[in-house]
DNA sequence: GAAGTCATGTAAAATGTTACATGATTCA
DNA sequence: TGAATCATGTAACATTTTACATGACTTC
């Protein structure tokens, strides 16, 4: 029903731009000065719930924006024998990040694999989707331990992390409270009719 | 001079594989038969809250799936006068998604710019986070419009559904409950301490 | 002495997105 | 006539992931 139409427009440099890794770098330097280990962590930490990155993603995006003059860096000796670049955000980059937030869209986008999983259930083993319920649970609850700690009294940090938390408590709440019933009826089926959906159906599955 | 050789060919059927579209497409053609276009219909009614997808990947994909013999086709000439492929499973495509999943990882990956735009909220105008929040709003609300009817009884659809329903309820719930009093602290940040985040620029951004 | 952490990065491969290209039919 | 829908696809581009490469310092 719902058409989306791509509104991009006539001149390339006018398009949306994308809230990507080199985004998210400014953003996260915006707050204070950080090496790329650092940002790394911080997304394992904290943000994984909404953004993941490597430092396969992460190191390019630093040198691109160091090379684009929004981001600089001073090097330092530390622990390790390496040393540490600590980016920091010029006076460009913070504009330039402005820029990047006042005009991307609110785009939220889902790749789950674990969903994708649950639907298909039926061409499962139940004790393999059970197990994979389980896995997810059990990762939720390691978001959740992060999020239950207030970092910053920062109004758009507790906003997030309430949010977080809200959708995060949602989810397992509803696992928990269904899954037995979903294996069960899984189980059932198995056992009544166990070629149900191995050969051709027709119908709309949606 | 160090030749490198690379791994995935000599042991690319023992890494996890992923949840791509290829699988996707089998997935949902392990329900019954289905044209390219159809697939993408289906993602944007019905699966665009945990997975999308465009022509680019989905004609890809299948073309792929057809030369690996995992899916075949009938043309068809339909109201169009461009014959319709009509794409359905074979043994070994059949074969080849169970094997699938049964050995990819639940993975569950969220990449937010809206979330992320939240997070940054101090360096927005607050109009503009507003904003963003009635747009997030409009989206799930025409996602809920598309689950709640449900469509069929599989136990794994259904569950999907209910998953879908109780996260994005959640979601619409939290924003809601919250956005009144987040616009109200920003605005207040901004007149109180206008410089806190926005330091080095001047002007305000639209 | 092994394992783990801190710390940087590159190259190649995989994957996904965007813009373009085509064209008939249906409906207002 | 013009817009929307059905329907397929490609080429170029952008992005992300994976494996590889290095190495000191710390803790068990």
């Amino acid at each position: 029903m719902t058409y989306i139409v791509p509104i991009y427009t006539l001149a390339s440099h006018l398009r949306s731009p994308r809230v990507d890794i080199k985004t998210v770098c400014l953003g996260i330097l915006g707050f204070g000065e950080a090496t790329g280990y650092d940002i790394k962590q911080r997304f394992e930490r904290t943000y994984r719930h909404f953004f993941a990155a490597g430092y396969g993603s992460i190191y390019p995006a630093l040198a691109a924006l160091a090379e684009s003059g929004f981001v600089t860096y001073r090097e330092e000796r530390g622990p390790g024998a390496r040393p540490r670049k600590i980016y920091s955000l010029t006076d460009a980059g913070r504009v330039e990040l402005r820029i990047r937030l006042a005009a991307c869209p609110p785009r939220h986008r889902v790749h789950s694999d674990f969903i994708l999983l649950m639907f298909m259930a039926e061409m499962m083993s139940p004790e393999r989707v059970d197990a994979a319920i389980t896995e997810r649970l059990n990762e939720i609850h390691c978001y959740l331990e992060h999020l239950s700690k207030p970092r910053a009294k920062r109004a758009g940090a507790e906003f997030t992390r309430g949010l977080g938390i809200a959708v995060l408590e949602a989810t397992a709440h509803y696992l928990k409270t269904n899954r037995m019933q979903f294996i069960k009826t899984l189980r059932e089926q198995q056992g009544s009719a166990p070629q149900a959906l191995q050969s051709p159906v027709t119908g709309d599955p949606a």
